[in-house]
DNA sequence: TTATTTGGTTTATTTTATAAACTACTTTAT
DNA sequence: ATAAAGTAGTTTATAAAATAAACCAAATAA
């Protein structure tokens, strides 16, 4: 009847990061903080616990001299978040 | 962007139980139990949490000579539920 | 009558989310 | 040149949540 609910997507701050990066090719911290609305703190936790799962890839560069961590969604990001939102239709219809 | 995901109702049980009363004129413990597969000590926590929420409606009757728990959504509950779900969207689209 | 099952609740433990504090710089002002 | 303030994060500590384990009271079955 209900379908599983992917512990890892179902997380405020990190179903935000991931329904960002799946519009666009990529998007860095900076990015992703103002959207969200997040804490640097909690934002960085949760790229690492998405980039751990596979679900997205982090490069860590600089603009100009400042470091800049860009986030990019993997294949496998994709799928999970799809299945996840399919899901999600078991419980709200 | 984002609306906030009312918490209470972000979590994977809580939601299965509103989505499951949301259906029906009322439903008790252990239909919901077997519905949703959640342990009995796991429902009872979060049936207890809707309920001060105002969410639900807990009445404590009996079947026969066994107990039982019958719940039933409220309207603040209905609404919260509603509210809850169009947020989501602004996620998933 | 003594298990076993049913329908739960309570308490303890683990996991998660969040905030606060910190690091390593860069930029601006003095 | 130096101090103060800002940027881009990370790490660590704390609060909150989910879950599991243990428990209880009554009913039923052996």
């Amino acid at each position: 009847m209900f379908r599983e609910l992917n512990p890892l997507l179902h997380s405020e701050l990190r179903l935000a990061v991931m329904s960002i990066l799946i519009g666009v090719e990529c998007a860095d911290f900076v990015f992703l903080r103002k959207q969200t609305g997040a804490t640097a703190g909690n934002l960085s936790v949760q790229i690492d616990k998405l980039q751990r799962a596979g679900y997205i890839e982090v490069e860590k560069t600089y603009r100009g001299k400042m470091p800049c961590t860009i986030c990019r969604m993997t294949d496998t990001g994709r799928e999970a978040f799809a299945e996840y939102v399919d899901a999600l239709k078991s419980y709200i219809g």
